[in-house]
This record gives structure tokens, C-alpha cells and sequence, in this order.
DNA sequence: CCGCATCCGAATAGATACTG
DNA sequence: CAGTATCTATTCGGATGCGG
């Protein structure tokens, strides 16, 4: 676990020694919509082995960025360090948009929607109160927009001003997702360009 | 290098697949300040491998970030794809500022003038023009504010403010680095707290 | 020297099998 | 289900070599 740190006395640097190994990131950020089992952050995350996510969630934990939740539903939750690293990660991907190859990669439906919490621009809501349902093939997530910010949270709204239904199990996947649009037209209008997409 | 990518539909990954390994962070913190040469990079990033240096180069290069300066003065510079950098790289040093190790690390002076760049506070600055001279042992640097931005750069002022001086080869050093603060003191006065310092 | 390629021991990552 | 143990493949770090 970074015994070979970077040692230099730099912010830069040492938070790269606290997240900067492979995979750490993306813990942080499937944990971002919540607090979630062994898992299910190794189901997010294809291709990681579980002695790596065990070492890493240790890792984090050492560093106060990840807490185990104790008892009976036993999952990992971010701490509010942890969390903090939220606008730092929609700029990184914003940032890397464009590096996204077109073809030969996996999709996940949290993937997308992080992807689309990230283009949230905040100047452009105006104040805008909105709650976006997304509903796709295995899973439901929806937007909450409320004064200048944009939260992705798991499972239905209580109550959605749209809702985008789309046919695949995830958002964004090439050809042929195809996505229905319902409720309340003129709030997607409005919604829309608020996000850089 | 990154054959193996992480291969998901998500800005946030494939950012990490151009810019999440080793070193490479640290090479686009170095190039910040203006271009340097192979050799210049590497003073700057104790317990590097020349192999790698040059790897991670030609990574970078392959992927638009940095352009290898040709003819005499051979050196690297960042594009500006590399340079878009910067404001992530602020937000993620002040986040681990925290985690710098108060001994048994290593200082350099450009490391400190890139964290004092990145405590600046855009919204305190209120069109603060100011021009601040820093006096290492072996180095001047000096910063520039203007139009609520800051931007540090290698050597002396035309004519500054306010000029800080280190006894030490850089700012920070615990222990022994006294610093003299000489110019216009109103001004430092106003300049200070523009800085999460 | 400077920029890099090569080689090698050490550390990390990936895959899979195994255990409470 | 939640990891640990183990083994193999890859990468890193440091030293060395070599052409410009």
C-alpha cells in the first residue's frame, strides 16, 4: 500500500499517495451514491481482484477516507473526507471525456450517471428546481437539482418532473439505446443545457 | 504503457487511463511553471527512473498532452489539453494538503510555489492587482495576481510589491526558514488572506 | 553531459483457489 | 458473502550502457 510514497512536501503529491494507486479513485467513486457491500464495489468495478479491493478499502480506511459500517448490513461508506473528493472527481471526468474510447468498453448504469452528474454546470440552473427519473433496463436512479447543485441518488424518485426510460441497462451505450422522454416537457427543455453533454 | 486500461464507458476512468499512473500527475505539476528539459523534469522528481521518465513522456505525448519542443533548447512543454490541467490540480493539492507528512520529506522550491498557487482563493482576491517577488536560497520565483487569478512564474519580478524572502532553498521548510517580507506592507496585508495559507 | 534503451531484482497487480 | 492465501504476470526503480 504505497509504502513507496512520493515524500515530498507537496498537497499534489500526498494526495496522490492516498488515492493515486490504480482503482482507488473509482472505489471513491462508486461509493459516492452510497454506502455499498464488498460486492457490490467489486461488481462495479470489472476486472479488480479481491485481494486489491480488500487492500484498497483497507487503505482508504487508514487514511479516514472510508469507514466499514459494523454489524448486520456490513458496507463501506465514504466519511465526509471521502466524499469531498466529489467536485475534484466531476472535473477529472469532465477532464476525460474526450479520452473515452468509442468502441470496446464496458457500461454500467451508475457509470453513466455519474458521468452525468459530472456535466452538471451549476452558472446555468439559475436556481432551477427539477427531479429527473432514469429508469433503465435493471435499474432506476434520479436527479435531484436544487439551488445550483445536481445529486444522483439510487433507486426512484418520490415524485419526477421527467423521466427518461431508456431500453438498454444503461445510458450512453452506442446504438441502440434508444431513450423515452416523459412528464413535463418544457422543464427538460429547461434542464437540458444545463448539462455539458 | 496502460495496456491495460480500465475499458469503461466514464470520463473519470479513462482520464485515469491517460493520466492515473505513476509519476504522471507529477510530471504535469512539473511542466506547469513553463517548459523544461528531460533532465530538469527529473531534478524535480526524486527517485524516478529515466526509463520511465522517457516512457511516461511518450505516453503523454501519444495523448495530446505534452509536445516535445524540437531543434535546439530541445525540452517539453504541455499543450494546452496539459495545461487544463491546473485547475484540477490546485483543487486536488489543497485537498491533500492534509496528508503532507510534517517530516522525513523532501522540499523543492517549485513544489512550494505550485502549493502557494493553488491556496489562492479566486473569490477573495476582488480584482486584486499584485505582483509578489519570493527570494529563495537558489531560486526566485514570483506571482502574479490579476483578474482574481494567480499564476506563478520562474524568476524575478519586473517590478514587484512585495517581495518575500527565504534564508532556505525553499518556502516551507520546517524548522529554520524565516521569512523577511519587504515592499508595500498594505498591500501584503491585502494579498494574505487571498490564500487558504 | 543529455536523452534514452536495456537489463535485473523488487514490488504490485491479476487471477484463482480456499476459508470462516 | 466477505474476504485471505497463493501463484503468476506485469510494472517499477536503480544501475548501466551507448550514441549524439
Amino acid at each position: 500500500m504505497t509504502l513507496k510514497t512520493y515524500s515530498q512536501n507537496c498537497g499534489l503529491a500526498s494526495a496522490l499517495d492516498v488515492v493515486g494507486e490504480r482503482w482507488s479513485l473509482l472505489i471513491v467513486r462508486t461509493l459516492l451514491v452510497g454506502p455499498a457491500r464488498f460486492n457490490e464495489i467489486q461488481a462495479q468495478l470489472p476486472g479488480i481482484g479481491t485481494n486489491l479491493l480488500a487492500a484498497r478499502l483497507k487503505y482508504l480506511a487508514r487514511w479516514g477516507l472510508v469507514e466499514k459500517q459494523t454489524g448486520r448490513q456490513g458496507s463501506y461508506r465514504l466519511t465526509e473526507k471521502g466524499y469531498s473528493l466529489r467536485p475534484i472527481l466531476h472535473q477529472l471526468a469532465r477532464w476525460g471525456r474526450e479520452f473515452v474510447p468509442a468502441t470496446g468498453i464496458e457500461n454500467h448504469p451508475w457509470w453513466s450517471m455519474f458521468n452525468i452528474e459530472s456535466a452538471f454546470r451549476p452558472e446555468r440552473a439559475d436556481g432551477l428546481d427539477a427531479v429527473i427519473e432514469f429508469e433503465m433496463a435493471e435499474s432506476e436512479f434520479h436527479l435531484v437539482i436544487r439551488k445550483n447543485t445536481c445529486r444522483v441518488a439510487a433507486g426512484p424518485a418520490l415524485s419526477a418532473d421527467v423521466i427518461v426510460k431508456s431500453d438498454s441497462p444503461s445510458i450512453f451505450v452506442g446504438g441502440g439505446s434508444r431513450l423515452q422522454i416523459t412528464g413535463d416537457s418544457a422543464m427538460f427543455d429547461r434542464v437540458r443545457p444545463c448539462f455539458d453533454l
